[in-house]
DNA sequence: TATGAATGAGTGTTCATTCAT
DNA sequence: TATGAATGAACACTCATTCAT
């Protein structure tokens, strides 16, 4: 009975974690990290400014809990497609399967772009979504250095960083309602980055 | 009699808007557009928030108006490094001709990648900073076109708007005070826009 | 069989009672009525805040409870140590008797010192407190009155009153940890105690 | 005509400042430091909390301002009454040129209670009122180092203060309306005062 | 015209208290 | 009855904007 009673508040619990997010995801897509008041947060997700305090101890940690949630969404989402041997794939497969799931991805999760790309702007943002922004630089190091083992670390990770912000700048033009033009533009996404590191990585 | 003083007085007005829009620049570029107040931009000036307000209506109009004077000084930039033909010169010469000037110029103006690159992210900033945008859109879809006369206007369009972005993008990674490092990023940044735009108007 | 349950109920909830009182005495004791909040008075007592409310309608009464407590344990106290004739005893043993006993229990009860002497200050602490301030007025009215019968009410009121606060504001000066330093300033006590009340009722 | 504007505007300035610290004795004397809110201190002083935060950086410098106030205003109170050979008096009449000229100025700033008193209680309270405690005690210690030179500074810091905080605790009690009991408590005090040190410094 | 004092709605956050379960 | 999630009014403090001088 106890035992039912606790599951039952956890689950709730969890739910409402996840309703929290979802409208902070909302509130962050529409008017980035740094205009989103926490008021507005919880309104969006029908609680009390103190409800949201309950679950989270202050603002940054509700990014941070939603860019962790991304960070896992993305990492189940590539380990389907990145496991086999990228170093046998042509380039501009390996650069499809990167690009063409994150596109998707976004799509389904427009704050994830206002995370993402919004942390080369804002300073309190990228400090917060820091860890998300590592794991994806050590994550495409990693497929630079399968496909170019002896490559320079210094030299990976400039072409990591400038891949990453290709990619980051670009998204965002591919988040159009129109679904021709968006295709378009993901296609040119896969070619910046296909000629960008043919001549390096090839 | 009476003209002349208002013709000082004019002149006093624009030296002073001059002093605003330099206070200004120096405010964005060490905290940011959202982050900056305009009692801080007031304060630079040596001046009272309330002689902000009798030369801008509100914060966006500061903005604006420094976009405004950018897009001039960077109209003056090009005129002299652009007047040849650009169909005669190799794209890598292109290339440079339109990244090394910006470098440049952003290395002096360091508020000029506050709004320039910031409005990527900040949907106010955005807004306020259109007509800069639009008209590098403008110039750049031009000098696609001096290239390549016959191209369809929209695909000119895309090309030029995904250049602009990727420039963007790296431009904040040729800021540091490392000029070593600096140089080595700002070829990485002709290296991408050349290799992006070769196959389409090499 | 009802009766038994309704006994065990009751025994229940009094031990509840108690081990609130304790958390709350902990809690006051460690930062002061005004900064104790109800949530750490139930959590220290691993309870739930909505249990807390099922024994108390509020903060206030709490602490009102707690001051009932301290008075029957004080009660019992002095029902030991001065249950003789006080008008045969020097004045300087009358006082030690009073004193080093409500020092000892001080050191019992930290949170004693917190509603006694805090009472002094905070306004919303004096009000809750209040039943036990009069209370010890009473006392140490009485005790002044078996020394000299024939004083004023009013007079005998004065001292009283003013005895009592020489007390409350020198007692967290004996409450420090040097156990030297303390019981040099607990004579202090005693000495200014018998040296105001000596020419009076000496 | 700018001076006088200026001279005019620093006048104004120098009132509201004086109107503010009016406005927060009165709240700090009718619900203490902590419970006193800036809302309700700028609405005392019909102004709006910006305008307080015009003038103070935070609710501690409004308190530490009003200490400094009553600092001086007590070295100017006493500069008069102590500039005599404090050796050369009798004790009874060294008490009563300190505790009179305390009590008419209390009376005349109920505030001063909430500060010199409550500072024995609130840990925030007594960090900003810190100075004025320090001062109070350099003071006393100074009086009875000029009675009593050869005496330890140790037992010289106990004697000041066990005397600092018997005023302390009794200066509420002289705080009544009915100027008849005032006037009686007041005596008390001195005696209290008279007795405890007459032993040690008579 | 120029000033800067003044405004007040709004920020992130807390906590005494309530109430569905 | 016991729970702890939920509430929302307040708090200290900020800043774009206004307005008396």
């Amino acid at each position: 009975m106890k035992d039912q009673g606790m599951r039952h508040r956890q689950a709730r619990g969890t739910r409402r974690i996840a309703i929290l997010l979802d409208a902070a995801a909302q509130v962050f897509a529409e008017v980035g990290y740094d205009e989103a008041t926490t008021n507005a947060i919880a309104a969006r997700a029908s609680m009390s400014p103190g409800s949201l305090y309950q679950f989270f101890p202050n603002k940054e940690a509700i990014v941070q809990a939603l860019a962790r949630q991304y960070e896992e969404q993305l990492r189940g989402l590539y380990d389907i497609s990145l496991s086999v041997d990228l170093a046998a794939l042509p380039l501009l497969e390996v650069v499809a399967r990167i690009v063409d799931p994150l596109v998707t991805f976004n799509r389904a999760h427009p704050a994830f772009q206002a995370l993402f790309v919004g942390s080369q702007i804002s300073p309190k943002l990228a400090e917060a979504s820091q860890e998300l922004d590592d794991e994806v630089l050590r994550r495409v190091e990693a497929i630079l250095a399968a496909r170019v083992p002896a490559i320079h670390p210094a030299r990976r990770t400039l072409w990591a960083t400038v891949s990453i912000r290709l990619f980051k700048a670009l998204l965002p033009l591919a988040m159009t309602a129109d679904a021709r033009q968006s295709h378009q533009t993901v296609e040119e996404i896969k070619a910046v980055l296909y000629r960008y590191l043919n001549p390096l990585i090839g």
